[in-house]
DNA sequence: TGAAAAAATTAAGATAGATTAAGAACCTAG
DNA sequence: CTAGGTTCTTAATCTATCTTAATTTTTTCA
């Protein structure tokens, strides 16, 4: 267990000194969670925002009882959290499970907070990430309404070829909104040309 | 032409000095733009954030020359730009035009910059804009891929009433991922019951 | 005010993707 | 090493949504 990545994350965006790194650092709260656990539960209070370390993780909302809707993977060096809920510190509406055993690394709400009255740098470090995600969420928006499911899946493949190693052709279906029947279909129509 | 609203909005998260509002004021343009002038097209350098004083705008993607998708609406107190290309300061992918005449303030990437080194509190501003609109837009994509078209049309007009009174059905249906001729028959389908 | 353009509706035929069900190929835990 | 559970595939059938095209309604602006 180094916190050498995790910093190192943070340096892309804001430099630190040795006070404000150790203050961070004694905020952070290391976990370990084997494959198949889950951090988050639908209706648990969602109390941390979580740096994976190592190993993979994925949301997703349980539809009705049935249906998974993927809503994000996160691999090394990625942050995760059911947003929402925990900036309003609300009952979770995703699940988050690990896809491998993985270590993280936690802020609580309470501490993020106390982090951006100490050092408000990180108010910066946070608006980049943010700013990133909602990049991310607004592009993969434009996809979904101007794509075909093909095209969907080409694209998740060439963008994140390391998070498509590890996961099964179920989860990669429920990311891009189809049935994993569709999504082998697709697949061996790709397999003949 | 009064900056009392864009306040009024920056002070829902920060509070600011008399210097400090001063300062933020000194770097704003204020703009007007006609009913369906373009603020952006694709392909153009995309220079400002817009913060909405009063009207309404669309950002939306042209796909293949034809299919439009709607990215985003904004009406009043509302900000909009497209961010990818303003962060970078790349030429846009999509499209911002006005739905109605509409008066703008509008900062530069390059102003937004000096705010942030001058007045460190609007990191903390844009942190929360950029957060709010993550979690929108991932709620978004939720609902895309849980949900019937039925269903996100009744969302659509529950979440934004003011914004769908003063757009046309084919807007509507762009933003849902719908054509326009579907949409005119569920809406067929709910006159009935 | 009236002509032209744009939006909305309707309806028929087409298709991307869902559903169901069954068998084959895998994990994984005991 | 094996049994039971997932996952993956295949194929038939079904359905939500698209496409096209014609008609009506509404909006625009000269």
């Amino acid at each position: 267990m180094t916190q050498d990545l995790i910093l190192k994350n943070i340096s892309k965006h804001i430099s630190l000194n040795e006070e404000e790194t150790a203050y961070f650092i004694s905020l952070l709260k290391y976990k370990e969670i084997a494959k198949k656990d889950r951090l988050l539960k639908e209706g648990e209070i969602c109390k941390n925002i979580n740096y994976v370390h190592s190993g993979a993780l994925r949301a997703f909302y349980n539809h009705k009882g049935d249906k998974e809707a993927t809503i994000m993977f996160a691999i090394a060096d990625w942050w995760i959290t059911d947003m929402y809920c925990f900036v309003g510190q609300k009952p979770a509406m995703m699940y988050i499970e690990a896809i491998e055993d993985s270590c993280l690394f936690q802020l609580t709400k309470q501490n993020l907070d106390m982090l951006f009255v100490k050092v408000p740098k990180f108010e910066k470090f946070f608006r980049i990430l943010m700013q990133n995600a909602y990049i991310r969420e607004q592009l993969r928006i434009l996809q979904n309404l101007s794509q075909s499911a093909e095209e969907r899946y080409d694209s998740f493949l060439s963008k994140y070829p390391q998070i498509a190693q590890k996961i099964t052709q179920k989860q990669i279906a429920s990311y891009l909104g189809i049935t994993p029947e569709f999504l082998s279909a697709l697949r061996k129509n790709k397999a003949k040309v």
